[in-house]
DNA sequence: CTGAGTCAAGGAGTA
DNA sequence: TACTCCTTGACTCAG
């Protein structure tokens, strides 16, 4: 098993997510700074992890800010894909597996069309920078969205969306959520678009769908074919509503995921509030 | 100077 | 209809 975390580093005060306000987007000079940042940190944070002996990391979507917008001011893929491609040489020699997750507002299966063009231009900026990191192993991680009063007809449009995107399909994984789509939803998704299923160990305790957590990756690890399968561990927060991650794991929902895992040869994606330092306690487990 | 509020993005849920 | 939540760093503004 090999664990990572989203996005930042909290001992190394780095983050992959620096970003700018949609309003100083025409500045450059503003926008080469926050990318700057995010590639030095990225950089930072693989090494550090190596060191550590934690093999995943999820960078920012703020990697390139609002690469994906039409109105970016530049050509970020000429003007950073050099030092992608170096930063991902790199990750490879350092053995990390990389991954993305664009957020809430990315929808392929909305009814509308501009919903779904924006999503689609986000998710291909997505699979540009891994494509330049030649991440051969990454994951973009997606949810399946909203379901609009007609769940049939939403997993259609999501499919049909996606359905001609090779470059996004290549690293898409689907992940169910704590509300509307349950793994079983998700793996029959992914299974018609050929891509893999990511089980969220709080979302699916929450969202079962009658399956035990155990039956959920029984269902989803076969979606991985021969690439290593990946789910995300997280535990509640006590103090916020039902889905809210908390800052650490708890014992008990990690001790549960290694009871009922099927095979060993895992990466589990930690999501959790305090970041690396949520890792810490697990380190006898993180055998290779 | 600090802390609170707003902002980018879409949808679901609640009152 | 209008509000909140999901996330989080950037930024503004009141005090």
């Amino acid at each position: 098993m090999r664990l990572g975390y989203p996005c930042q580093n909290l001992t190394l005060s780095a983050s992959t997510n620096h970003s700018l306000r949609l309003k100083s987007l025409s500045n450059q000079d503003r926008v080469h700074d926050a990318i700057r940042r995010n590639l030095e940190g990225l950089e930072s944070i693989l090494k550090w992890n190596t060191n550590q002996g934690w093999r995943l990391f999820r960078i920012g979507q703020h990697l390139v800010p609002f690469g994906s917008y039409p109105d970016f001011p530049f050509d970020w893929v000429d003007y950073y894909g050099p030092a992608l491609e170096r930063i991902g040489r790199q990750a490879q020699y350092l053995r990390q597996r990389l991954s993305m997750h664009p957020g809430q507002f990315i929808n392929p299966g909305s009814p509308d069309k501009d919903v779904r063009s924006r999503g689609l231009a986000e998710l291909r900026y997505s699979a540009t920078a891994l494509d330049l990191l030649g991440a051969s192993d990454g994951v973009i991680v997606l949810h399946l969205g909203g379901a609009y009063d007609d769940r049939q007809a939403a997993k259609d449009r999501f499919t049909d969306c996606l359905a001609s995107e090779p470059q996004i399909l290549k690293y898409l994984a689907l992940e169910c959520d704590e509300r509307t789509w349950p793994i079983t939803d998700v793996v029959e998704v992914a299974n018609r678009l050929g891509i893999p299923a990511i089980v969220d160990t709080l979302h699916h305790r929450i969202n079962p769908d009658q399956l035990s957590l155990e039956d959920a990756f029984n269902l989803a690890f076969p979606t991985w074919g021969d690439r290593r399968p990946k789910i995300h561990l997280s535990s509640q927060d006590p103090d916020k509503m039902t889905g809210a991650h908390s800052a650490r794991i708890e014992p008990d929902d990690f001790e549960l995921m290694l009871r009922v895992l099927p095979r060993r040869d895992v990466d589990v994606m930690v999501e959790a509030k305090d970041k690396e330092l949520a890792l810490s306690f697990q380190k006898e487990a993180a055998v290779v």
